[in-house]
DNA sequence: TAAGTGATAGTT
DNA sequence: ACTATCACTTAG
């Protein structure tokens, strides 16, 4: 299980948020393994006003403004996590915000930890994600290339990519900077 | 469609 | 200190 190399992060925030889809998120939690295929990605950087670094750096946004490779995990809305990827070089601000999976293994843990066994709501949006893998703020900054987060490469490589706009956001919603594999039953929303 | 939930960041 | 806001989810 080979992990996507630091080099693979630090690129432009769109190119990699368009390159993550098919790739694997990869869970170590004991000796079971929560893997998901990245299906619905979008990107946040520089002075995007939807983006936490508009306004510059801030002690939330800092991993932003870091080294590429490493998680961005924030809590939202007083009950989610969300899970992004650090994105471009050291001192410029970007992230993935990796929206939706199409679960690969350790379903029935993912089932418990998301309370349901409807296979299509369990990875099919940002806070249901990370309540699936169990990723809450402890991985915030977490090294991707090693651990117990990792992203590695995807079996499948042949799919339609769809690009669109992003979701939740009030301001640059005209912006395109949302990805998701074409005809993909997992995508938050179409 | 709307409420719930609590941290964050910007403003007093 | 105070408060508006929020890269969401679930129930209704």
């Amino acid at each position: 299980m080979i992990p996507l190399p630091r080099s693979f992060y630090r690129r432009r925030t769109l190119t990699v948020a368009r390159e993550l889809l098919g790739k694997v998120l990869v869970r170590k939690v004991g000796k079971q393994i929560l893997a998901g295929r990245i299906v619905e990605t979008e990107a946040y950087f520089g002075a995007d006003p939807a983006s936490h670094s508009y306004r510059g750096l801030t002690p939330r946004c800092k991993p932003m403004f870091e080294e590429a490779g490493h998680a961005y995990v924030y809590f939202v809305y007083g009950n989610h996590y969300c899970f992004n990827v650090v994105t471009e070089q050291v001192g410029r601000a970007g992230a993935v915000l990796i929206r939706a999976l199409e679960p690969i293994s350790g379903i029935p843990l993912m089932e418990r930890n998301r309370k349901t066994k409807e296979k299509h709501s369990l990875t099919n949006g940002p806070g249901k994600l990370c309540a699936a893998l169990k990723i809450d703020q402890q991985f915030n900054r977490a090294d991707l290339t090693k651990g117990n987060l990792l992203i590695i490469d995807g079996a499948q490589k042949k799919f339609r990519i769809v690009r669109t706009t992003r979701i939740g956001i009030r301001e640059a919603k005209e912006r395109l900077y949302r990805f998701y594999i074409k005809n993909n039953e997992f995508v938050s929303r179409k």
